[in-house]
DNA sequence: GCCAACGTTGGC
DNA sequence: GCCAACGTTGGC
């Protein structure tokens, strides 16, 4: 049981689109980048839990909360070349990009902005910025709960 | 295998 | 839209 963090850019791909999808079910495809390949191939498993953080935005964030319900397969939109995410170097026969499939969970009570996220202590060694960048980051157990918490309503 | 040029990510 | 920080590509 692995907790990870997935960027989206919402006017892409956001976390409404994956609640509003059939079953709350979408792949998570277009990744090209060897590190994240890596990590949705080999460590992504099903059960898994994931945050949804949305970037590129005014105010970057994590929005909500998705489970893996399946575990990394070949990502067959680089097989398409009307796909924007086409790849000739990828192959069926030879996948060279993989994806998984995520289900909605819930959104978070309130978001957890970038900005809490960088000025709270206990996430200051988070992979998102020893690894800057990067679009699929692990997140220790610790991390998971101190994010959990923060995206609970501050209690009077 | 080095490294310069180029492309991408993503905060600001 | 800018640009810093990376990753990738390709000539040599």
């Amino acid at each position: 049981m692995h907790y990870w963090l997935f960027k989206t850019e919402p006017s892409a791909f956001s976390y409404d689109h994956l609640a509003n999808a059939l079953k709350q079910t979408a792949p998570w495809d277009g990744v090209r980048n060897y590190q994240a390949r890596n990590f949705l191939r080999d460590d992504v498993q099903v059960g898994d839990e994931v945050f949804v953080y949305h970037s590129s935005i005014p105010e970057p964030a994590i929005v909500g909360i998705a489970k893996v319900v399946k575990a990394g397969y070949a990502d067959h939109t680089a097989w398409d070349s009307s796909n924007e995410h086409f790849d000739p170097k990828s192959a069926p026969e030879k996948p060279l990009w993989y994806m998984v499939d995520v289900q909605a969970v819930c959104k978070l009570d309130q978001p957890v902005t970038l900005n809490v996220i960088k000025t709270e202590p206990a996430l200051a060694h988070c992979s998102l910025f020893t690894r800057p960048r990067l679009s699929i980051h692990p997140i220790t157990a610790t991390e998971w709960q101190t994010i959990i918490d923060l995206s609970h309503p501050k209690s009077a």
